[in-house]
RNA sequence: GCCCAGGUGGCGGAAUUGGCAGACGCGCUGGAUUUAGGAUCCAGUACCUUCGGGUGUAAGGGUUCGACCCCCUUCCUGGGUACCA
């Protein structure tokens, strides 16, 4: 049943399909189906209170219309969608108004869901998740027992930044210039015991996965880059006068002759011994301001190198010289093993500051630039060794293998190998996030934990997971059991952090107090009696939370199973869906989420929980959609407009948005059209509220309806490139959409007089409906829907010129738009007697006779000139073509007086002839 | 700085195993229709031109019968990253 609109009612027709979609489940997603499965999956959204913006509207429309596209190719589709709900905004609103942060999310919630709807995006929405839905996270915490069980997971103390006025714990991004974003307060580092996960020891297989999965070449780059694997040796160096010896790093050890100094990190466990009383004061001092400066100031002040002469000096293993050890914040103790020997001739870095404080500089590779000069220094590519002893005239690669077999055989360094990876902090102080299933006990009860050899036992590490108390008192984390979880979130009147660093969870006494049982894991709070038995003790509650990553790391799993209570996911279903054969989102999160998520994957790949070994094997990112072009006029402060070239970056007068009208453009750039010397900025710039260029799609779907909308976003370009929002732009594809109605229908509303089964149809309109189909089919398989759309723009002018098309060539133009269009197509399809709803209609297939034609335009050229055209047949021989050209006057004209040097052939091409 | 991606009409873009650059759309110009229109329809629209033609894909060079496409150099824009030895 279609609706009963004249016009086209876009309002009232898509609010209609929506409902019918949802009613009839058309996109529900069937287990064990005996069709292939098609396993899509978009990056979920934090469901912020500001609703879906344009690039979520991308994202989503953009894999729509694949999943639609393969639900008419015949397979089973899941197409889930969820929430990524825990995070930072709705507890800084529980914070201010006391709205708890679950009453908040399932607001917005329903709101994202809601706009998903009127997109018309066909969603199996019995398989909705929420990360912080407890059904959702007793999974998450599930799979945080499983790597704590496996060692994975430790506690540590990390530094954070530490807001003492504000007594809380803050995140990078609401730190700036070292001061607190909400009132400007100091910010310094304090270190609190948080949970790690060894993500390093996986360091190499998440490397080596890069290679079987189908991803943007800069996505794996970055991820590449982020792991950062690097294949070098570690070098002795003995200590003139010390006991022990300073142990580098380097990947260069073919550079080792030019080492003329050592540094070691500020925080080196050696500095105390290295340091001669001469320099005590001075080093002291100097690690005391290294100290005081976070991260972020030592990376800001890295313009200028800054370091103290220890007193000490080492000797290089491979020619005994003496040379000095200095103290300097450019080497970090986080990578290698904090120290460094410095070859200022082929480092850009030890150059600098062997420049500035006068070390000798010896060049040890040697490279001639094209006028066989040498290449300046500091030259840190590879080459052929010079002032290295034994080793001259070979390249540095040998010189690499060769002197690091002698410094095996001399037993002062092997070959080693280094990552950037960390091992990835995996706790925040926060309320809004899974609670850890984790509580701290004596050392006395981590012993009767082992003789109990229970529950909690077999959940724990060997070794246990450990860390000192703030008194100094060792504790003991252990699991709880795994048929307590969820643990779920006590509810709590102040959502403020506790104020010494822990979260608001300290302050609930009444869940962080419990009794544990040692045996079992069980823990009842401690407001009750002690239950009998000596393997129930006192315990306290991890009251750390884990990051927003948990949730999303694992979800596309959850989506396969979404209510199942006995496990994280049902093997048989594990087997049936795999991993998403389709993941589309930003590429903002190229590298963490991604990283993170494969982490977890090969674990459980590893413990026996999924068969695949990488969860995203195509992966695929949407272009950011700007705000729309601006064109802004710069005025100084007398109100004098000046030219955009002229204004620096800390312009303060006027910016004034000029209309495309009021510009011109001369060579590379536009100038305002009142005074042509004026240059004036254009760009577009990104969506953001300050800026006021945000485009919300509830406004656009008001305007223009979801059809519309979505066909715009998809012609704009190629999907994986950024483009700037048109509002004039999107008149197009609207006019297409309202064109498209007026094809297939008359005034009254009934079927467009056009369409016929009785008369014949054209063979122009034949050819131009099968072209259609062969190109929007292929442009489907690689996601380029703006020519598909182009193609079929094509097909509506070749229609509307007919003087009659069949009603199968308009079902089959109606199947082609449904992907883009569903509501106008379901409606369409229904009016047209097509049978059940148009998604499940299978995809036309082209006919190739009507599109070969033997006769084809070949173009004929002079000298690389086109000079004209002939129709021939694809079989012409070179000779019969030649013939044919030379009668075209134009070509004539062009070879007259010349010889035929050559004449290059393509057929069905062009023909080329070389004259002179 | 380094890594990655990319520069094509006024605008978004099309065309690559190297073969007639500018499909499709916006905007603009002119026309039709309409009481009106931010509706609809038709035509034109890279630039220059002495109307023969010439020039054009960021700039310069190279390879080729032929280059938006391949190679080298430079410039610009966007994204990532921040002393990783």
């Amino acid at each position: 049943m279609a609706t009963d609109c004249k016009d086209y009612n876009f309002k009232e027709i898509e609010a209609y399909w929506q409902k019918q979609w949802d009613a009839q489940k058309t996109f529900h997603a069937e287990d064990f189906s005996e069709k292939p499965k098609y396993f899509l999956m978009d990056m979920f959204p934090y469901p912020s209170g500001a609703g879906l913006h344009a690039g979520h509207a991308e994202n989503y429309t953009a894999s729509d219309i694949l999943g639609r596209y393969k639900v008419a190719r015949g397979f089973n589709v899941l197409h889930p969608m969820g929430w990524d709900a825990f995070g930072l905004p709705a507890e800084q609103y529980a914070i201010k108004t006391g709205t708890h942060p679950a009453v908040t999310t399932l607001k917005n919630i329903d709101h994202f869901r809601e706009q998903t709807k009127r997109m018309g995006i066909a969603i199996d929405w019995d398989r909705e998740i929420n990360t912080t839905d407890p059904d959702y996270y007793r999974w998450t915490q599930w799979l945080f027992l499983q790597l704590f069980k496996h060692g994975l997971a430790f506690a540590d103390h990390r530094p954070v930044n530490w807001c003492p006025a504000l007594g809380t714990v803050l995140a990078n991004e609401e730190v700036i210039d070292g001061k607190s974003e909400v009132g400007g307060h100091l910010v310094e580092r304090r270190n609190l015991k948080q949970w790690v996960l060894r993500i390093t020891r996986y360091a190499d297989k998440l490397l080596k996965g890069l290679d079987k999965v189908d991803w943007p070449e800069s996505t794996k780059t970055q991820q590449t880059n982020w792991i950062g694997r690097s294949v070098g040796a570690e070098v002795s160096f003995k200590l003139k006068g010390l006991e022990e010896s300073l142990t580098i790093y380097t990947t260069r050890p073919d550079t080792l002759f030019g080492a003329t100094y050592m540094v070691v990190a500020p925080e080196h466990p050696l500095v105390g011994k290295l340091t001669s009383s001469e320099q005590k004061e001075a080093v002291e001092a100097y690690i005391a301001k290294a100290a005081a400066k976070s991260d972020l100031d030592r990376t800001d002040l890295a313009k200028e190198k800054t370091g103290v002469f220890t007193g000490s000096y080492a000797i290089n293993p491979v020619n005994g010289a003496e040379i000095p050890v200095w103290v300097a914040d450019y080497v970090l103790i986080s990578y290698g093993t904090g120290a460094i020997m410095a070859v200022p001739a082929h480092d850009d870095r030890d150059h600098e500051f062997a420049t500035t404080f006068n070390i000798p500089i010896i060049r040890v590779i040697e490279k001639k630039d094209a006028k066989g000069n040498d290449i300046p220094l500091p030259f840190t590519d590879i080459g052929t060794m010079v002032n290295s002893g034994p080793f001259n005239g070979l390249s540095s690669d040998e010189a690499k293998r060769q002197i690091i077999e002698k410094l095996e055989a001399e037993k002062v360094g092997h070959a080693a190998v280094n990552y950037k990876l960390r091992d990835w902090l995996f706790s925040r102080q926060r309320y809004w996030g899974e609670p850890f299933p984790i509580v701290w006990v004596s050392e006395e009860a981590y012993a009767k934990v082992l003789q109990l050899n229970g529950a909690v036992a077999k959940g724990s590490p060997e070794g246990g997971v450990c860390m000192s108390n703030d008194e100094g008192v060792m504790e003991y984390a252990l699991p709880i059991s795994e048929g307590s979880l969820p643990l779920r979130l006590p509810e709590i009147e102040d959502y403020n952090p506790s104020g010494t660093g822990e979260s608001a969870l300290a302050n609930a006494t009444e869940w962080v107090q419990i009794w544990f049982n040692l045996k079992t894991g069980d823990a009842i709070s401690r407001t009750s009696e002690k239950p009998e038995g000596d393997e129930w003790v006192a315990a306290r509650r991890e009251t750390n939370t884990m990051p927003q990553w948990a949730g999303s790391c694992w979800y596309y799993l959850r989506y396969c199973d979404p209510r199942n209570t006995q496990a994280l996911i049902d093997p048989k279903v594990e087997a049936y869906w795999g991993a998403p054969d389709f993941y589309i989102g930003g590429a903002e999160h190229a590298v963490l989420h991604l990283l993170y998520a494969r982490f977890w994957h090969q674990f459980l790949f590893d413990i026996g929980v999924v068969t695949t070994e990488e969860p995203f094997p195509k992966l695929f990112h949407q272009g950011i959609i700007l705000g729309e072009m601006e064109y802004v006029l710069f005025k100084d402060s007398d109100g004098k407009a000046i030219s955009a070239d002229t204004v620096g970056s800390n312009f303060e007068g006027e910016r004034v948005n000029l209309q495309e009208s009021d510009v011109i453009k001369k060579g590379d750039f536009f100038f305002w059209k009142e005074d042509e010397s004026i240059r004036v900025d254009a760009r577009a710039y990104k969506m953001s509220k300050s800026r006021g260029n945000v485009i919300n799609p509830d406004d656009v779907i008001e305007r223009y309806g979801a059809d519309s909308m979505r066909t715009y976003i998809m012609f704009m370009g190629p999907l994986e490139d950024s483009k700037p929002w048109s509002s004039s732009g999107i008149e197009g594809p609207a006019r297409f959409i309202r064109r498209f109605w007026r094809l297939m229908t008359d005034d009254s509303g009934t079927l467009s007089s056009k369409i016929s089964d009785t008369a014949p149809e054209s063979g122009d309109v034949k050819k131009a409906l099968h072209e259609t189909i062969k190109k929007v089919s292929e442009d489907m398989e690689t996601l380029s829907y703006n020519t598909a759309i182009a193609q079929m723009m094509i097909l509506l002018k070749a229609l509307q010129n007919a003087d009659s098309f069949s009603s199968a060539t308009a079902r089959a133009f109606v199947q082609l738009l449904a992907p883009f269009a569903p509501h106008i197509a379901e409606e369409l399809w229904s009016r047209l007697d097509g049978k059940g709803s148009v998604a499940y209609a299978p995809w036309p297939e082209y006919d190739a006779s009507i599109l070969v034609s033997d006769e084809v335009k070949l173009g004929i050229l002079i000298n690389g000139k086109p000079r004209g055209e002939i129709l021939v047949s694809k079989k012409a021989t070179q000779d019969e073509v030649i013939e044919l050209a030379q009668k075209i006057e134009r070509v004539q004209a062009n070879i007259e007086g010349k010889t035929i040097r050559k004449v290059v052939y393509v057929p069905g091409k062009i023909l080329n002839i070389v004259a002179n």
